[in-house]
DNA sequence: TACATTTTACCGAATGTTCGGTAACAAAGA
DNA sequence: TCTTTGTTACCGAACATTCGGTAAAATGTA
């Protein structure tokens, strides 16, 4: 039999479950393996790096998809900042499945993660609080306040993704994602 | 000489150390090891059940902390509200070190933790929850009022730590704890 | 042919765990 | 008192397993 060349997209969806649920040094090469399709040996050729080049291939791949989906849309000027606003929202939704899914600058931040991945983490979350600000000053914020709202808005989501986790409650996450809404559009 | 004693407290501050920083999987025998000062095989003759009675030793020691001095100090009906409030926020500000520790809830729920330790996490949390409950109370807000102000601080103190390390800027978490405190207080 | 991709088979090192044994004490019997 | 027995605390060495990683060959494409 030929050796089927396996899509990019599977193999990057499969480390990408794989990583958020495990972290990094929680993630075995056997588990990428099975959730790849592809044997160890043919990861590495993907990925001569090894692990470490597989996360940060996962890195890149949901930096874009935030990229696209998030910031793109919340700073899309073809559209009124409050329907900006909620399909961004809905993008996170989609991002965290509902409550249900890690954060990956959670699952890297711990144990040997922090230290290799220190620097995209800091750039990740860097964008965020930009995009939100300028969502922010859209809505008519001050710059001031929509900065503070910004950062506000990071930890919420942050926080109520762990809380939800650890209650096993994901309308904790949800009821968040509204507060977030209603506190942007009421003000 | 007769093998000394190494004290309980030692033991399990050395463990905390490093389930905290590193994780359930991510926190080695070795590194348990170099952290108490005890040998992998002593720390089986304290531990007959292995990494997860360690894990599940920290995570009582951690409870009984925290029971001590934020619950106790919240709850503690010879202070006023807002005193109590005070010295519960300023434990909380200890026990993460400034911002700089990782809560064990966090370390814990990644990985295999999760499966293991969920229901003493779903504990701690709804303690919790119902501590900043009753302080809510005690500082005239209505019950309703009280519940949800107690989850969103929950969700703030665990949404500041990851934002603070992914940021690296130890002020988010004291700034929040000040916004914690203030909103508390104005109402 | 030449090249790209995947696989099998393997490696040394590290993992969590257990075994066998030692040294120091306490309790009990003489 | 002296001795014996049992217990506690600890450790070196080995356990089976899994880890991340690699070489070489098989299998595909052009």
């Amino acid at each position: 039999m030929r050796p089927q060349k396996v899509l990019d997209k599977e193999i990057l969806n499969g480390l990408t479950k794989i990583f958020r649920s495990r972290g990094y040094e929680g993630a075995s090469l056997k588990e990428l393996s099975d959730a790849t399709g592809l044997k160890k040996a043919s990861l590495y050729h993907r990925f001569p790096n090894g692990k470490q080049e597989m996360a940060d291939a996962v890195l890149i791949h949901l930096e874009d998809w935030i990229n696209t989906n998030v910031f793109h849309t919340l700073l899309d000027t073809n559209l009124t900042p409050s329907v900006r606003l909620k399909k961004g929202l809905l993008a996170i939704r989609e991002l965290y499945d509902g409550g249900e899914a890690i954060c990956i600058f959670r699952a890297l931040s711990m144990q040997a993660g922090i230290e290799l991945f220190e620097e995209q983490i800091n750039k990740g979350m860097t964008q965020w609080l930009s995009a939100f600000k300028e969502i922010g000053i859209a809505l008519s914020f001050t710059p001031e306040e929509a900065e503070k709202k910004a950062l506000q808005v990071l930890i919420q989501v942050q926080g109520c993704l762990i809380v939800a986790k650890g209650l096993s409650d994901l309308s904790v996450f949800e009821n968040t994602m509204q507060n977030i809404e209603n506190s942007y559009l009421k003000a």
